[in-house]
DNA sequence: CTCCTTTAGTTGATCATTCAACCGTATGCG
DNA sequence: CGCATACGGTTGAATGATCAACTAAAGGAG
């Protein structure tokens, strides 16, 4: 019986390169430790400050901006969210008060965002938990070096998918 | 204006070890990062197979199996993904013609997924293109020691989640 | 053997995200 | 100046995931 595995086989009609064992394992390890990472961060969050990760991943960037505040589509961008999300998610954060919206002063298209002192002193609980977490979680079963990797690899990752350099309907065509 | 940042201040009444700014930046990379690769990964399965991510992982899964079957549980098990999640998932799968249910034979509470021919050719078509996809947006970016570290320290993360050696309740009572 | 606890999987309501369409505003070209 | 295009953000329906509760089956203790 034939197994679809990620590595060489004479799989499909594409002259395609399978992944060695080596990458298979890393990538393997990525996406099943990822998922566990994620749901652990989530659940923690939730269970003990009422929000989401994606909420928190707002509340970080609205906490670091100037006046603690944002544009939708900026607050988009840097969170790498839709904008349709953002507007959900920003509608949720009012209605609990954590965030408020008002008309952007010199674009009338534009909506501000910005964080309310409740939201201010939410974060200011969450945070230290969260990263407590997060440095149990990964950044105490790295070290310097790994951490030095995971670093570059995701940057390699960000400015490959970001600026276009992965482009699938490009490489279809160029594979045509 | 006190900013929320990821790395040393006088925040919150735990004593508090935050990120360095080494660390902050692998965790920011890593964070976005794996934002933009599932989000890029999903989308062109769903434009190019119509399979999502997880639907994709759920096909990987039986198709490594005995039979290309896996009880359900194995199957959430595997993928760390809850039962209900598993559940709904199949279903849908299953009305799309890629999976059939079936009791389990010597487990009257047991049902057991497995793939069909269509599923089977599905995941032949779909796996050369998304194999091609996680080699240009990740593996490539990634030399070989990258990779390594990668593995290990996503192993690492597993272990520490999975076997419960980073236990919320568990660290929140030794703070008491 | 009976009964209680645990396991396996499902169900349906609710919530969050996605998607396409929409409306209002800004910009730039002819 | 008017109009067409692009931008910014929202809306609501559809979809997928989560959650708590449920049912059926298995196992073990008394």
């Amino acid at each position: 019986m034939l197994k679809i595995q990620l590595f060489p086989t004479s799989l499909g009609s594409m002259a395609t390169e399978w992944l060695t064992p080596d990458q298979q394992r890393a990538w393997r390890a990525y996406i099943v430790g990822t998922t566990l990472l994620m749901e652990h961060l989530d659940r923690e969050l939730r269970e003990n400050h009422g929000l989401s990760l994606p909420e928190y991943e707002i509340m970080v960037r609205l906490s670091e901006a100037d006046d603690r505040a944002l544009r939708m589509a900026e607050l988009a961008d840097s969170c790498n969210y839709s904008r349709s999300r953002v507007t959900h998610t920003i509608a949720r954060m009012e209605r609990a008060g954590f965030v408020e919206r008002r008309q952007c002063a010199n674009d009338g298209r534009g909506v501000v965002a910005f964080m309310t002192e409740a939201g201010y002193a939410k974060l200011v609980e969450a945070a230290p938990v969260h990263v407590e977490s997060v440095r149990r979680a990964l950044i105490e079963v790295a070290n310097d070096e790994d951490l030095e990797a995971i670093r570059r690899v995701f940057s390699n990752v960000i400015d490959g998918l970001q600026h276009g350099r992965v482009d699938p309907l490009l490489t279809a065509a160029e594979s045509a």
